[in-house]
DNA sequence: ACCTGAACACCGTTCAAGT
DNA sequence: ACCTGAACACCGTTCAAGT
């Protein structure tokens, strides 16, 4: 199809979890994409965690954040939202960037976006987590739903109302 | 070894966890614990999903929670900071608790003991998302330093610090 | 009621060998 | 420089068959 490349290789991955969910986005699935033996892929990636975090990466890249107003506040809330809806918008997104982030193979974008216009490092924090515990929690069960399992409700509450907390 | 109940299943699966990390709980190595088929385990458990379930119930079986004060921004602080040391004392607990109470396989006695002292359910679910969040972001971060790798800093606050901005 | 054995359809990663 | 083929050491789940 396309020759490999790190971009290209991510794309196809975030495609590949868009259309079939994180659980498909198996190397062995992603070389079959580009009509390739698996092992061809290992040429260009260090190892599928990597993979994963370019596909972060990718997903973030197409967002852009306005400049800072003035208001943090504003600022902050507007681009935490801005993030979470991006990030709920691609089926498994939310587990994919906490894994990403959690093992610091991708989405420095993330932080450095929130940290421009936030007040201190502890509030950077408290948002990063709100953004990817209530995502997790949120996306999650969306599905389980959409698979027909009935779900205890865990969250039940908007990003914006937990957001509003804090801010 | 000793007989397998769904309760025996869940602490063997925790002793796994606790000692090997959650990679290493799959079912063929709990059926190894057991000396068993794997296909044993399927009489006594639905899946894998319901075992970590179980799990993270088991894990939360001896947390007990102090009577409510009346202050319930003490009580709430309290009983969050109890429940995220008990997720961080053992080793890939945030992730498993993350995906068990995301599918709503388990957990349920964390939002049952947050909302017994929680004003609303938006500062539930905030506290919820939270605890999750910075979990996640903190114990993997953890992990990975373990393994020698070098991480982007990503939650350096500690989960107290993220709280109070709630509370 | 509880368990075995075998099968099915997968995984990530490595590595010698090829072009 | 880039890719193949084969192997290694695994997965979760199902199901007929046994006791």
């Amino acid at each position: 199809m396309s020759t490999i490349t790190r971009h290209e290789l991510s794309r196809v991955g975030l495609r590949l979890l868009a259309e079939h969910g994180l659980a498909d986005v198996s190397m062995r699935r992603v070389a079959k994409e580009f009509d390739v033996a698996v092992s061809a892929l290992y040429w260009h990636v260090k190892d599928k965690q990597s993979l994963l975090g370019a596909m972060v990466d990718e997903l973030l890249a197409n967002v852009d954040f306005a400049p800072p107003t003035g208001d943090w506040r504003t600022d902050l809330a507007t681009r935490a939202e801005l993030i979470y809806d991006t990030i709920l918008h691609t089926r498994d997104a939310a587990e994919l960037t906490a894994s990403v982030l959690a093992l610091g193979t991708g989405g420095t974008k993330l932080r450095e976006a929130l940290d421009e216009v936030s007040p201190d490092a502890v509030t950077t924090d408290a948002i990063m987590s709100l953004l990817i515990g209530h995502a997790t929690l949120h996306q999650q069960r969306i599905q389980a739903q959409a698979l027909g399992i009935d779900v205890a409700p865990t969250t039940t509450s908007t990003f914006r109302q937990t957001l509003e907390l804090v801010i």
